[in-house]
DNA sequence: CTCGTCGATGTTAACGTTACCAGACAACAG
DNA sequence: CTGTTGTCTGGTAACGTTAACATCGACGAG
C-alpha cells in the first residue's frame, strides 16, 4: 500500500521567483517551513523551536529577503513601525537637536524616523503630513501646530498619536512636549531691563512665516510693558533667515535711527552671531554701545568673542520626551494625565549683554 | 412589469464604516461611483469625466479619505511615492544643502523624501536602510558608499535607483553624483604648497568613522609627496565633532610640537571656524603665525575674521541632480551613459591663508 | 442601417503579509 | 491506556488598492 505523502503548502505549489525580490513563500520554500513559520520568526521569535528559527533565519540570508511593510502593515492594525516628522527646514540645525532626541527615543522600540522638510511652506506643510499619513506610520511629530481644520479633521480620522514640539502657547491638538515662546522671550527681555537697557531693539524672522515669531514678540512687548515702556515700531525689524541678515539689522537699529537702540534681542535663526560679528567690523563695544542676546544656543555662541547670552531650549529632551509619549500612546500606556508637557528653557548669560 | 434595477457594486454592499478611517469605499458609495472611478480621479484624473470627478473631489473632502499607499503600493508596482535618503547625521548642516536639492528635485515629479540618520554607524545605517526599503521606496540616496555585500545583494534585488553622493572615488554600486574628496583635498594642499607654507598641519574625524576622512587624508600626503615632501605624523590629528575641538587641535600642532605647523588645513566638520576662533584668542596671527583651511565652506566662513579659505561643494546641486536622476531612471529614460557624475568643487581663497 | 471605434465606467482577481483558528504531537496525570 | 494540557506548526481568509479586462452607449463611416 503506497501511503500518500499529504501534501502541505510550503512543497513545490509556490513557483520560484527568481531574479525578482524574495517574498516570504520564497524563504520558506528554502528553509522548508510554512509562511507562517516564517512570519513568526520575524515577529515573534520566542514561539518556534530555535532549530526551525536557525533554518529560517538562514533561508533569509540566503535569499536576502527583505520585509515587505507594505504588505504587512496593510493585513495587521494598518500601520507601519514608522514614525513621520515634519520640521519647517532641515538647514536649520536647531530642529536636529530635536530630531536626534527623537530617533533615540524611537530606537528603543524599533521604531524609525522618517523626516520631511515643509520649507516653511503651510500647504508644502499639508501635502507632507498627507503623503506621511499615506505610509499610514505609528506617529507624527510636527513642529508647528497644527491649525488648519482640514487637516484637523484628517489627523482624527488617522488615529494616531501626534504631538506638536515648536510651542507651547496654544491647546495642543493632541499631545505636545515644548516650551513656551512667549514666556521665553519675556524672561530674556526682562534680563535686558534689569541690567539697564531701555531702549531694546526686537529683530525675528517674519511673523507671517511662523507662528513662533509672533509668539515671541508677543512676550516681548508683554515684558516691555510690565516695565512701564512702550514698545517703539522704530526698534523691531524682520530679518531673512542667514547670519549676515543679523549684521544688516544690527546696524538698521543702531545707526539708522534717531533714537538707536542700546540692546537688540535677535529671536530667530542665527542672527545673534552674524550681529556680534558685525558690532566687531564696526569696532562698536559690546556691550558698552550696544547690548546683543539671542534666542537660541547654538553651538558657537560660548565661542565668540563676546561670548553670545541666550535662551537654552532643551531640544534634545522634547525630541525624547515626545518620542517617549508617542511609544507609551501606542502600548496603551494609561495617558500620563498631562496632554502638554513645559520642558522649560534657560538663560544663559554671558559677555554680550 | 416591474423592471428590476441592475445591482451595482457601490449600491449597499459595503458597509458603511463609521468613525473609522475612511476607505476608497466609502468615498465611492458617498459619490455614487465605483472603487474604479475614485482610483482613477486620484491617479489619472483626465480620463474621467469632469462632473464625476467634481463629485468624487467633493466625497474626498467629506469623507477626509486619506489614500493608503500600502495597499496601494502593493498593489501595483510594489512601490510608494517615497524616496528614502539615509545620512551620518541630520545635525550636521553640510548634508541639509544636499537634502534640500534632493527634495526639490523630487517634489517636481510628486515624490516625497523620507530622511534617516544613521549617527555615523554602519549598523545602524545598514539597519536603517533595511527599514526603508520594506516601505518599498521608488529610490534610495545614501551619503556613505554601500561597501557590505550584504547590503548589495539587498539592493541589487531591490531594483531601485540607487545614488552614492558622498564621494566619487570608487566605482558607484549604482549611480553617484558627487566630488572627489581626494581631489579636493589635494587641491587645498597645493594651494597652502603654492602660498609658501611647508609645515601643514591635517586635521580630520576619524577615518575609522567616515571612509570621506581617510580619502581626504590621502589627497593631503599625495599633493605633499608631489611636492617632495613626507607627511610629518606629528602633524596630523584627529578630532571630535564640535567647534571646540578645532581650537583644542589648533593649539597641538602649533604650540605641543618641536616643529609647529606654518599652516593647518581642516578636512571635517566646523573644525576650521573654532580654530580661526581660537587663534584670535591665543593673540595669533593669521596667517601670518599659522595658516588656517577649511574643507567646507560653512555660511559663517566669509563673515568671520579673517575670513576663512575652503572648498565650496556644490552641495545642493549634488542632491538636485540626484533626484533628477531617480527621476530619469523611474521615467525609464535611456541611461544618461554616464553612472558617475563629477559635480566638482571649487577652492575659495580668503584672508586665512 | 450596421458595424467598428472610442471614451467613460464597472467587475474581478490579484499584490504579500498576518490574525485567527485548527491540527499534530509530546508529556504527563489518573 | 486514556484524557488533558501545552507547544509548535500549518491552512485560510482577509487587509484596501489597482492592472487588466469587460461593458455600455454614442457617434461616424461606409
Amino acid at each position: 500500500m503506497i501511503k500518500k505523502q499529504a501534501a502541505s503548502t510550503h512543497d513545490v505549489r509556490s513557483p520560484r521567483n527568481d531574479g525578482a525580490a524574495a517574498r516570504m513563500s520564497d524563504v520558506a520554500r528554502v528553509a522548508r517551513v510554512s509562511l507562517m513559520t516564517v512570519s513568526r520568526v520575524l515577529r515573534e521569535p520566542d514561539k518556534v523551536l530555535d532549530v526551525t528559527r536557525e533554518r529560517v533565519d538562514a533561508a533569509i540570508r540566503q535569499t536576502g529577503y527583505v520585509h515587505n511593510a507594505l504588505a504587512g502593515g496593510l493585513r495587521s492594525q494598518g500601520r507601519t513601525k514608522v514614525v513621520a516628522a515634519v520640521v519647517p527646514s532641515v538647514r536649520n540645525s536647531l530642529f536636529a537637536g530635536t530630531l536626534q532626541g527623537l530617533a533615540d527615543a524611537l530606537r528603543a522600540d524599533g521604531l524609525r524616523l522618517a523626516l520631511g522638510d515643509s520649507d516653511y511652506s503651510k500647504a508644502e506643510e499639508t501635502a507632507l503630513i498627507r503623503a506621511f499619513l499615506s505610509l499610514r506610520p505609528s506617529g507624527l511629530v510636527v513642529h508647528d501646530a497644527i491649525r488648519s481644520t482640514a487637516l484637523r479633521s484628517v489627523l482624527a480620522r488617522a488615529a494616531i498619536p501626534v504631538v506638536e514640539v515648536g510651542d507651547l502657547s496654544r491647546r495642543p491638538f493632541d499631545l505636545a512636549v515644548s516650551y513656551s515662546n512667549r514666556l521665553a522671550a519675556a524672561t530674556m527681555t526682562r534680563h535686558l531691563l534689569e541690567r539697564g537697557y531701555r531702549r531694546i531693539g526686537f529683530v525675528s524672522l517674519s511673523p507671517r512665516l511662523t507662528r513662533r515669531a509672533l509668539e515671541r514678540l508677543t512676550g516681548f512687548e508683554t515684558a516691555l510693558r510690565e516695565a512701564g515702556l512702550e514698545p517703539d515700531p522704530e526698534l523691531i525689524a524682520e530679518a531673512q533667515p542667514g547670519f549676515a541678515e543679523g549684521g544688516r539689522t544690527l546696524v538698521e537699529l543702531v545707526a539708522r535711527r534717531a533714537r538707536p537702540a542700546d540692546a537688540v534681542f535677535f529671536a530667530g535663526d542665527v542672527h545673534g552671531i552674524g550681529a556680534i560679528l558685525e558690532a566687531r567690523r564696526q569696532g562698536w563695544d559690546v556691550p558698552g554701545k550696544v547690548a546683543i542676546a539671542a534666542f537660541d544656543d547654538v553651538e558657537i555662541a560660548p565661542e565668540i568673542t563676546p561670548a553670545l547670552t541666550c535662551l537654552r531650549i532643551p531640544r534634545y529632551e522634547i525630541g525624547f520626551e515626545a518620542g517617549r509619549r508617542i511609544i507609551a500612546r501606542l502600548h496603551g500606556d494609561p495617558d500620563e494625565s498631562t496632554r502638554a508637557v513645559d520642558l522649560g528653557f534657560r538663560l544663559i548669560v554671558r559677555a554680550s549683554t
